[in-house]
DNA sequence: GGAGGGAACCACGATCCTGT
DNA sequence: ACAGGATCGTGGTTCCCTCC
């Protein structure tokens, strides 16, 4: 056994990992988007017709069109899978090539998408544009997070109820966890609400069903723990949505709500905190 | 090939810390 | 006491790997 380094010693010594990449340098993923643009350009019409074809002859270049009207692979991957229940493109395009295009042009605006942005010019500020457009995920990532977190702050602000967010709260044996929403003094909260917003997939599902078991587990009998759970990347970790919904069902969490169920969460909250005199 | 899961990524608000 | 930079914690998304 090696004596243990000085700390700053250590922080010293650490080294970059990965290398630079050459933004210009050509790659295999590169090459492949080159050529399935150059054989989307050799379309003699581009209606759904003729892109139903084309999706059936080249399966594998699906995610192109994806990329026409701004969906990434992943994005691609989960709104596949909110309207057909896979998200395998390849077996789609050879199977539904009609029904798959059609849906990318209801809901995507394919064909006009495809037709202005082909006959465009490019700059080199687009380039640089698009480069940066990691950051812009990011900003919008933030944004639909604190989505249903507004939502349900909305509501107990409403319902005139004392509210304190993104902190925890404690419940027995002095232990504590987080919560999206805490009604009453966090020391000894009276309803406590987990808001988990995804449309993509991910480790932080998981993540965020750990913290809802934290939740059920600190609990105090006398508290009212909810959960409002919506998204698509739900339906891509769905064991993950059933141990929530477990957690339901054995009541060890009072509530499970989407969006769209938001009415009865109010009610639900309602009435629990007229019993409690709150309101 | 497709499903599922883990780690890395960028952004942002709240809080801590520091120099004035 | 206070302004403002640094850091922390959390948000969803993307990438990549493993397993069947």
């Amino acid at each position: 056994m090696s004596t243990a380094v000085d700390f700053d010693d250590y922080l010293k010594s650490l080294g970059r990992l990965t290398s630079h990449v050459d933004p210009t340098a050509a790659t295999p993923e590169a090459e492949r988007i080159v050529e399935a643009t150059g054989r989307l350009g050799g379309l003699l019409d581009t209606d759904i017709t003729g892109l139903a074809a084309w999706v059936r002859d080249n399966p594998n270049d699906v995610p192109v069109l994806g990329l026409a009207v701004g969906l990434s692979q992943e994005k691609l991957k989960n709104a596949l899978r909110d309207r057909f229940d896979t998200s395998g493109w390849h077996g789609l395009a050879r199977t539904q090539p009609v029904e798959l295009v059609t849906w990318l042009d209801a809901e995507f605006d394919l064909v006009r998408m495809l037709r202005t942005q082909m006959e465009r010019t490019y700059t080199f500020a687009d380039i640089l544009v698009a480069r940066a457009g990691t950051r812009a995920t990011a900003t919008r990532a933030g944004a639909s997070g604190r989505r249903i977190e507004d939502e349900i702050e909305d509501i107990a602000r409403d319902l005139g109820l004392d509210y304190t967010t993104r902190s925890r709260f404690a419940g027995r044996n002095g232990r504590t966890a987080p919560a999206d929403l805490i009604v009453g003094d966090p020391n000894s909260a009276d309803i406590v609400v987990a808001a988990k917003g995804f449309d993509s997939t991910g480790s932080k599902l998981t993540d965020a069903v750990r913290e809802i078991e934290e939740m059920a587990e600190v609990r105090l009998p006398t508290q009212l723990v909810l959960a409002v759970i919506d998204g698509i990347g739900w339906k891509s970790r769905q064991s993950d949505l059933r141990r929530i919904h477990q957690l339901w069902a054995t009541r060890q969490i009072d509530g499970m709500y989407t969006l769209v169920t938001l009415d009865r969460f109010r009610a639900d909250v309602a009435e629990f905190a007229r019993l409690r005199r709150l309101i």
